[in-house]
DNA sequence: AACAATTTTGTATAAATATACAAAAACCTC
DNA sequence: GAGGTTTTTGTATATTTATACAAAATTGTT
């Protein structure tokens, strides 16, 4: 299905470019060979929860919300996390989980929500989630769970 | 002005209620007396940085941004904090600020920013800020400090 | 594969939002 | 307080976004 790969690759373009309006982001998608309509995309923004805000320059951009208000029902988010995670190492105790530019506070947030008591905490950047355990075995046994959690 | 305190309402009533369109905020704010039209809530909703967001059952509402997300510049902020902050008390090595209701995030946001030595860290809930410091003295200093910034 | 059921999408348009421009209000400075 | 300057606001409207409805695509079942 092409929806899920559209919604990942909306979230790639908002990070990556600020996108002032819908139809903006319907020429973005085009010229990477989604063939869709504005309705459409004000569905898809609806569904990944972004936003519009004002920004410094005095206009408006889409974004991705912060993790704490974001209300995105856990199916949709594993959805994204499936759609945004890039890769998942491990270097000692620490998972090191590469993601779409943008979307680490969504993949964090999500890697919390699962509430696995061996996940000691989790940070993140733009596009990079850390996921720290106790020792390397555990380190171990969080990046096959969540490999697991991609198929 | 009319303008502050219509702001500062503005946050007061998106954070009480779900409001999913300007034209129902406006309906509030003439309940509240203050008499204006859709188009200055537009440059109100712009200027405090609002979002418009999807909700659980389907709908939209608008928002106050979480504060890492947030880009209002400092003087814009520095008048947020005085229309929502309520009290400022101290409790030995605590200070409490008390906000409008949805707000604390904002006023949290904005007294870490101003990097104050003597502050070891923030946290907030809906309405109320704690401010923790060292000790009672530096309590009470760091209340002085945030109840001049009212003025 | 035929059919029914569900999901996704486009078209057309209603609804909502942003803004150009002009007027009004607030603020200065002399 | 008259006259100039800046800020705020309303009116009217252009722009943008959401959605009803129908069509198309996908999925599941036999």
């Amino acid at each position: 299905m092409a929806r899920n790969s559209r919604q990942a690759k909306i979230l790639e373009i908002i990070s990556n470019k600020a996108i002032e309006t819908q139809d903006e982001l319907v020429s973005e998608l085009r010229a990477a060979n989604f063939d869709i309509t504005q309705a459409t995309i004000s569905r898809d923004i609806k569904e990944l929860g972004l936003i519009k805000i004002a920004t410094e320059n005095n206009k408006y951009k889409y974004a991705v919300i912060g993790n704490t208000q974001n209300p995105i029902a856990t199916n949709k988010k594993m959805t994204i996390f499936k759609e945004c995670v890039i890769s998942i190492k491990t270097a000692l105790n620490l998972v090191v989980v590469k993601t779409l530019n943008g979307t680490a506070g969504l993949v964090s947030n999500f890697i919390d929500s699962l509430s696995l008591n061996t996940i000691l905490g989790c940070t993140y950047g733009d596009d990079t989630v850390m996921v720290v355990t106790q020792d390397v075995e555990d380190g171990k046994f969080i990046q096959s769970k969540l490999i697991e959690l991609l198929n």
